[in-house]
DNA sequence: TAGATTGTTAATCGATTAACAATC
DNA sequence: TAGATTGTTAATCGATTAACAATC
């Protein structure tokens, strides 16, 4: 529901990169790797480490570290990467065709099946393989799919409207890459994905830097 | 630097979501806004607000609120949003091409001048008005423009030899869309962006809603 | 064996929330 | 005036970090 609050979110925001370096040290020799070479490659407390993984129900051994591939398939199976996910996605302009080509949802188990616009130049096209359909048949296809995930990246102004659709269509997450706060019912997940908070953390280090830089350099 | 921890990072990040509200409201009439309000339309506590406005050093009024120009000038002036500043782009792929054609970068005083890449069917063509130009050039082209932030979208394995190219240059703050923990001098800032970390995120908040649907519905 | 690493329990730290006097 | 709202001070909550016994 969009307003339940996800305990030890700030974990689980920081399991796919774990993820990540797993999957690039399997090639490298080794059944095991340890909680405190992931944090070295991430700059993080070995003890933050240890605890974020043992949300997945993993558990390493003394010494040695965690088994990779078991230690793969847990933060896999905990997030639901596992199996292949369907969804749909809304919105097929700058940001929508990027993430209609975004190689890397293939590591998160996620495939975008069809898109959506309303532009009649767009419609019955194929973007990065992937077929452009008419918003207004949306409702029909997400119900024949029955596909539970949305990806929406249509103007601030059809924000809300798109939501409608998709929710009474029966989908149950949206993944919101537009500044609108969306009203959904409660059953529906909203993940909003914000560029400009990360822009005002970096620009504020910019300034705590140029700070510093001053006293000590 | 790279490795200093932002105190108050997380109020630092539900500014922007504040001024956007703020800006809404700036043609409806009366002079003052409530935290109270802007809390209302983003399902926060009006504490919560209250809170990170004041790091600001905005103050309001009692029983009115806030003067919301100045409110306005208070978030800008604290992010560095109030001046415009360039920004050179790494990697004119498809996230690179939609970031170019972001509006929403307008609002947060943030103008990409240039473009930088290696494919020379790119080299010399330009996307959304943004010349893109020769990776090779890039070096010579930031010292000469001055320009200090840069915005990292090219492929992972290209990512860390850019970014010693972007420091060397004399970038103080890396916009990073990539999946790589870049080594950089402790002087320059890196924001990393992480789509896989809100996906996350939204699996695991869709599986807890089902848990919810099952028990209840 | 010795030493590195895990997992648990406790301590610290910081962020969120509560309470409430001041006030327009 | 009465009531809504601010800003401060205190309390709570949750996340991070520390300490350390167990162990391969």
């Amino acid at each position: 529901m969009a307003h339940i609050k996800i305990s030890a979110a700030p974990s689980i925001r920081r399991l796919p990169s774990y993820l990540h370096v797993v999957r690039q040290h399997r090639m490298m020799g080794g059944e095991f790797i340890s909680g405190t070479l992931i944090a070295r490659e991430l700059n993080l407390e070995p003890i933050q480490v240890r605890k974020d993984l043992a949300i997945t129900g993993i558990t390493g051994k003394p010494k040695k570290g965690y088994p990779k591939e078991a230690l793969i398939a847990a933060i896999e199976g905990f997030l639901g990467w596992n199996s292949p996910e369907d969804a749909v996605l809304v919105g097929v302009g700058n940001l929508g065709t990027a993430l209609m080509g975004y190689q890397a949802f293939r590591y998160h188990g996620l495939r975008i099946i069809a898109a959506f616009d309303k532009n009649p130049h767009k419609i019955g096209s194929t973007v990065h393989g992937i077929p452009v359909l008419d918003v207004l048949t949306m409702d029909t296809q997400i119900r024949r799919s029955g596909v539970k995930i949305a990806i929406l990246t249509v103007p601030s102004v059809s924000a809300q409207e798109a939501a409608n659709t998709l929710t009474a269509a029966g989908i149950e997450g949206i993944w919101n890459f537009t500044n609108v706060k969306l009203k959904v019912p409660d059953q529906v997940a909203v993940q909003k994905e914000d560029l400009s908070s990360g822009y005002a953390l970096l620009r504020v280090s910019m300034q705590t830097n140029r700070l510093i830089g001053e006293k000590w350099g």
